[in-house]
DNA sequence: CTGAAAGCGCTTACAG
DNA sequence: CTGAAAGCGCTTACAG
């Protein structure tokens, strides 16, 4: 951990200006061929690498970009993966920050992710509202998975309304007429929109919603909790004087519940209840039954969302669009399809 | 996005030094309770928050933390939530950074980091060797989870050799005596304690390891690959003249593919075959059978990374900890316990 | 094609 | 208790 070699000792060592060196580094070409090779050697021989806290100073701007989701639940770190390998190609590293559904937390994160000059924000809102104003960072946002309400800024997001009716649909189609909705927190947009199609898609078959089967998953803090609100809606709602025969649930974390009590209720899935869940992952295909889910493409979301934060940077351009999201197939709810 | 205040408005508004607001606002208290209030109305006024970039070039030190892993399982996204929850309270960030396996990559990722002037590196090694010198990284290193044979290195690991003994010491109890074992990679450390347990336990039953039952699950690039490694390697000990009653699968991503093999074939768990898995999961719970499992501390390790990391670099002391594995009992393999 | 110099926004001895 | 000044390591007009 000896002192590291700065422009200056690259410089002496090429036998040029410091200005010089930077220009090779830049790639600016303002270089012959020779003094490029020369500074180069220079730099391979010292082990030269820059000093990016003096670039960022310099630049007003670092090759850090931050994320803040609400947690690194699967689907989340699905969206990192996709943010880390397209951030490659623009040559930037992620700073990776959890809200935890609190938006107080996010606004302070939102700070200091500004005070390091990151270059951009990649944000998935713990609320549909921003309490602060819209240029209280310094750096650029895209909002991922979430929408706001006031604000206007570029958004990647699935097409939530339409995955929901898919799925809403496909259990009407296998003879479901009493649907359990379980719905994660009612002040985030995905929520709503899930909910929507739901009641679109009932509507589709003349059947009117009844707010008895749509339910919320409850506090939103940390795994278990939700896992609980999962679990404690089902139980609730078989208590019903008419339950359910089947239930569509909107999260991974809320899913896992919901199955437990089915399971502890000693139903079967498709046999006794429909079930139909939402985001994928490796284990529902050795579950038993396999899952049929609504799947969101949460690794391409990632990848987009960079490139509309490059977009915004480069051309001002506010990118936006809304992924389609697909019902996979499998074995809890019936195989009638909405194309049969 | 309008130009940002700097220590010199602040200066100004207050009517004070720049060295006073510093000081004020690195809590230096050389400053009269009159000036400090001053400084801070000055901060709130002009809504001030300090560039950290240029901070980072004077201390030659960024507030940020690098983690370098090999990829982002669950294993490893539950690490980031304990290392983003203890860094709150060094007021650091996490720069998350994926090796993919790849050790050039690895080194490639440690180095970016150093330019950054990350003031520590987290690491998750790709091999069970470092290929360059232990000083190329600018950054003090704390390892987490995989040992490094040619350099030391504060660690943080889970037991591996006693976790491994205890699943299988389990499995034994319940009369298996030909177990396959699947594991992951035979270049890290992991791997060689986890084969280690394995032989022990076997030993201290009078059992001779047999080689055809254990097995490497291939290529380690990406979720796929690992799950196909899983499945591949129970169907090819199933069909050895002599196939093994139990399995035990070191990690999460081999035992998906592992159970999808045994469901393909037929096969119940517990009644045909013994299993234990590797790495905990809510899912874990609901699935039929709910699986016997070698539970990792996995948040824990990772605050205690970031603690050792901020040993060393203020005492220089080289904290190392194998935490205690746990065998969640649940009923993919009998219940008879090793203690019975 | 190359170099001298200013300046990005901080921290930190040092002087008073 | 407070301030003036140097300097961290870069980038970028600008001059030649």
């Amino acid at each position: 951990m000896k002192k590291k070699p700065t422009l200056y000792d690259v410089a002496k060592v090429a036998n040029v200006s410091i200005a010089t060196v930077s220009n090779v580094l830049n790639h600016k070409s303002e270089a012959s061929e020779k003094t490029i090779q020369r500074v180069n050697e220079a730099i391979k021989k010292l082990g030269y690498s820059r000093n990016e806290s003096a670039r960022s100073l310099k630049k007003g701007e670092s090759k850090l970009i931050g994320l803040v989701v609400p947690d690194n639940n699967p689907f989340f770190t699905e969206i990192l993966n996709g943010i880390q390998e397209e951030c490659e190609l623009y040559d930037w590293q992620v700073v990776a920050a959890a809200s935890e559904e609190s938006s107080a937390r996010q606004n302070q994160l939102i700070k200091l992710l500004s005070a390091q000059q990151v270059s951009g924000i990649i944000l998935a809102p713990a609320t549909d509202t921003l309490e602060i104003p819209i240029d209280f960072s310094s750096a650029p946002i895209v909002l991922i998975d979430r929408e706001l309400h006031n604000a206007e800024l570029p958004i990647i997001k699935a097409d939530n309304v339409e995955g929901s009716y898919k799925a809403t649909k496909m259990l009407l189609r296998n003879g479901h007429k009493r649907i359990g909705l379980i719905l994660a927190s009612p002040g985030i947009s995905t929520t709503v929109q899930r909910k929507q199609g739901y009641i679109d898609a009932l509507k589709s078959a003349q059947i009117k919603a009844d707010e008895k089967l749509i339910r919320y998953g409850g506090d939103y803090t940390g795994t278990k909790a939700q896992i609980d609100g999962g679990y404690q809606t089902v139980i609730n709602m078989m208590n019903l004087p008419s339950p359910p025969t089947a239930f569509f649930v909107t999260n991974h974390l809320l899913m896992i519940g919901a199955v437990k009590a089915i399971k502890e209720l000693r139903l079967s899935i498709p046999r006794d209840i429909g079930f139909i869940g939402f985001d994928d992952h490796p284990w529902q295909e050795i579950s038993d039954p396999p899952f049929t889910i609504v799947s969101q493409p949460a690794f391409e979301m990632g990848r987009l969302a960079v490139r509309a934060l490059n977009k915004l940077k480069s051309t001002g351009e506010i990118v936006t669009a809304s992924l389609p999201l697909q019902l996979i197939i499998r074995k809890s709810c019936g195989t009638k399809n909405v194309n049969d």
